[in-house]
RNA sequence: GGGGGAAUUCCCGAGUGGCCAAAGGGGACAGACUGUAAAUCUGCUGGCAAUGCCUUCGGUGGUUCGAAUCCACCUUCCCCCA
């Protein structure tokens, strides 16, 4: 298929680049801001986001599906319409929740039965329904149906897996392009990508690599890291994967990170990341900074008269003191989490920008050895 | 003036003879969080030379092998009757 990736520099094994949806053009490496049930959780809303210099939102399909449902989304026009979101948007299918929710799910060969974290009740979603759901809520980029593998897990069970994760991909593919031909499709130009798994047995992700390159779809992404595994084990699938992976189509490294892992991905080649930590963080007072992360809730700063990063140019760091900021986590008041979240976010999305501007001056090696190690430190 | 009740570790509040440095909340302090079942969860909260010792349950003095718990008086607070 036609290309809609396209690599503008190199730097080593780190690319800039920038990828077209239906929603607009997204600029590569990127950090996609994670709003799960159509939302950013510490009260953020699609105009917010703007103003966090985000480019792209993720939601989630077995979210939507529970709640409030993938069929009233389109007929209300779709996610775009619904959450007031103009820009791409990316749908993650489901997978993560065979991992997250594994009490609550048992699967077979044509798909996962959840139990309903709301309401108890028995949900089926195989790759037929989570692209079903994908279509409906009409994203930009519809993720494909796999089985998030927790590490550790047996090598002959990963292998197993694997071999299903590829065939759920081949019934996606077939699915969405037969979806996405109905008359009423929301979004016909939505994309599939696939998903690698193979925990952090390298033979095992490299061949699944390779066979999920073969479907030629417009992305791929890395799955089932930061599960439990060490950063370098980590990093060290990425790099092995750098090789196998199609140089012309964009990279995911699903879920990732820290402000570190997300550098250290990028330098291994990764162009878009994801990850709930900024929000999620956020909300219980961890703020990050690029002196590295403090936790505004220790006493220390309840005196501390100075914005919460310095060098930061967000509305919350232009406005608020760092002992305001404490107060109001302190007294649970609300505007405490929209204020840290508004902050995280900004300082993630500004870490891609830097690192796209590093990647255009030929400079993200400096880039990379003055701040990998300081971000994801403890102030 | 008469009668009744209560005082517990930062706060509220259990505990009525040994298993009590004292339940449970709250607050304070700190930690965790990576495709969000998370405005959640965990730890900690008398002192110390610390598998033990010391100080602590309004105050003082008793009873007892042993007292936050029983007795006497004192102090403060609350309720009822005049």
């Amino acid at each position: 298929m036609k290309t809609k990736f396209r690599i503008l520099k190199q730097e080593g094994h780190a690319r800039r680049g920038e990828f077209e949806t239906p929603h607009g053009t997204v600029q590569t490496p990127v950090f996609m801001n994670v709003g799960t049930q159509g939302a950013i959780k510490g009260a953020i809303s699609a105009a917010d986001l703007k103003t966090l210099g985000c480019q792209i939102e993720l939601s989630n399909t077995y979210h939507l599906h529970v709640r409030p449902g993938d069929g009233l989304i389109k007929e209300l026009g779709g996610l775009h319409r619904f959450m007031t979101w103009d820009g791409p948007i990316l749908t993650d299918s489901g997978g993560f929740q065979v991992f997250s929710l594994a009490q609550l799910r048992s699967i077979t060969e044509e798909g996962v039965r959840f139990n309903s974290h709301v309401d108890g009740r028995r949900i089926f979603m195989g790759p037929e329904e989570s692209m079903r759901i994908q279509a409906n809520l009409g994203s930009d980029i519809a993720m494909a149906f796999d089985e998030c593998v927790k590490i550790p897990s047996p090598k002959d069970y990963v292998a197993r897996s694997c071999d299903r994760t590829y065939r759920w991909l081949q019934r996606c593919k077939t699915a969405l392009a037969q979806y996405n031909r109905e008359e009423d499709a929301v979004n016909p130009g939505q994309m599939l990508f696939g998903i690698n798994q193979g925990a952090v047995f390298h033979d095992l992700r490299v061949e699944h690599m390779k066979k999920i390159a073969e479907l030629d779809l417009p992305g791929y992404a890395i799955g089932g890291l930061a599960v439990g595994e060490s950063h370098q084990e980590m990093y060290d699938t990425i790099q092995v994967l750098d090789e196998v992976m199609p140089k012309d189509k964009p990279r995911y490294l699903m879920g990732v990170g820290t402000p570190g892992n997300i550098i250290e991905g990028v330098y291994r080649g990764v162009d878009f990341f994801d990850c709930v930590m900024p929000a999620r963080n956020g909300r219980h007072g961890h703020l990050f900074t690029w002196q590295g992360i403090l936790n505004i809730k220790n006493e220390k700063y309840a005196r501390d008269s100075g914005p919460i990063d310095p060098v930061c140019g967000c509305p919350v760091c232009r406005r608020y003191s760092r002992a305001y900021l404490r107060h109001l986590f302190k007294a649970e008041e609300m505007l405490a989490m929209r204020l840290a979240v508004s902050h995280n976010l900004y300082f993630y999305n500004s870490l891609a920008k830097r690192i796209r501007d590093s990647l255009d001056s030929g400079s993200f090696g400096q880039f990379r050895r003055d701040f990998t190690e300081i971000l994801d430190k403890r102030i």
